[in-house]
DNA sequence: ACACTATTCAACCGCAAGGTTGACAAGCCG
DNA sequence: CGGCTTGTCAACCTTGCGGTTGAATAGTGT
C-alpha cells in the first residue's frame, strides 16, 4: 500500500473521532497545550494526550517546545490531501447524477423522481 | 451529540478504510452490484456487502433495485458536508500560518524557518 | 412449485481503538 | 538538590471493527 494511501487512512481515521475533530476545531483558533485542551473534556489528561498523538501521527498537527510546554498546532497540509480526495469523488458523483438526470428527462417525459432510494 | 456530528462521524469513519475508499473510487465510474464489486477484492462477498452497508449508513451511497440486483451508487451530498468541514479548518490553519509568518518577518529580520517541528 | 441467483443475517474470532489508573521522564524554579 | 508542573509510557479492560463461514431470504425464470 503506497504512502499516500496510508496517510489518507490515518487522516480519515483520525477525524472519525468527534473528540479529535473538536480538538482540531479548538486548535484552529489557537495553539494550545495538552493540559489546556484537556480541561474542556470529561476524560483524563492521558486520554487527550493519546488523541493528540493520533492527530500528530496523521500529520494533522505538529508539536513545538517552549519551556516545559509542548504546544500543539494545526498543520494544513494533510487537510489539503483529504480535501482533494473528497472533491474528486464529489464532483464525479454530481457529474454522473446530472447525466442520469438528463438521460431520464430525454427518454421519458413524465418521470417523477429518480431519488426513490431506500436510505435505510 | 447532534445529527450533523454523527453524520460526520460515520462519513469519516467509513472513508478511513482503504477498501471502502476503493469502493467509492469504483462507484465513481459506474454503479455496480455487490457481486461485481466483490470480484476485485481478495475477501468474501459478505465482507464486501458489509462494507457497502457501512457506506450506506454513512450516506455516501444508496441502493436501488432492478430485478434481483441491488446496484450501489454514489451519493454526493455527504461528500459536500465533509468537504465543507475540512475546507473550513484547512483555511483557518493556513490563515494562522500566514499570520505567524508575517509576525516572524516583522519582529526578527533574519529568522531561518518556523517549521522546526518534530514530526516524530 | 422449483431451482437458481444475488444478497443479507447470524454467530463467531482476533485485534486494534478508546478509555482507565499508576508510575515515570523532562524542564523549570525556589 | 528538592519539588512542582507538564506530559508521556505501560499495563490493563471493554468495545467495536474487519474478517470468516454457514444458513436464511428475496426475486427470477421455467
Amino acid at each position: 500500500m503506497d504512502e499516500r494511501t496510508e496517510r489518507l487512512n490515518r487522516a480519515f481515521a483520525a477525524l472519525a473521532d468527534p473528540t479529535r475533530r473538536d480538538l482540531v476545531a479548538r486548535l484552529a483558533c489557537d495553539d494550545a497545550t495538552v493540559g489546556e485542551l484537556a480541561e474542556h473534556y470529561d476524560m483524563s489528561l492521558q486520554a487527550v494526550s493519546k488523541h493528540v498523538k493520533v492527530l500528530g501521527d496523521a500529520g494533522l498537527v505538529t508539536r513545538s517546545r517552549e519551556a516545559q510546554r509542548r504546544p500543539v498546532h494545526l498543520d494544513a497540509d494533510v487537510f489539503d490531501l483529504m480535501s482533494k480526495w473528497i472533491e474528486r469523488y464529489r464532483r464525479q458523483a454530481e457529474e454522473r447524477y446530472r447525466r442520469l438526470d438528463a438521460l431520464l428527462a430525454e427518454t421519458s417525459g413524465d418521470h417523477e423522481q429518480h431519488t426513490e432510494t431506500e436510505a435505510s
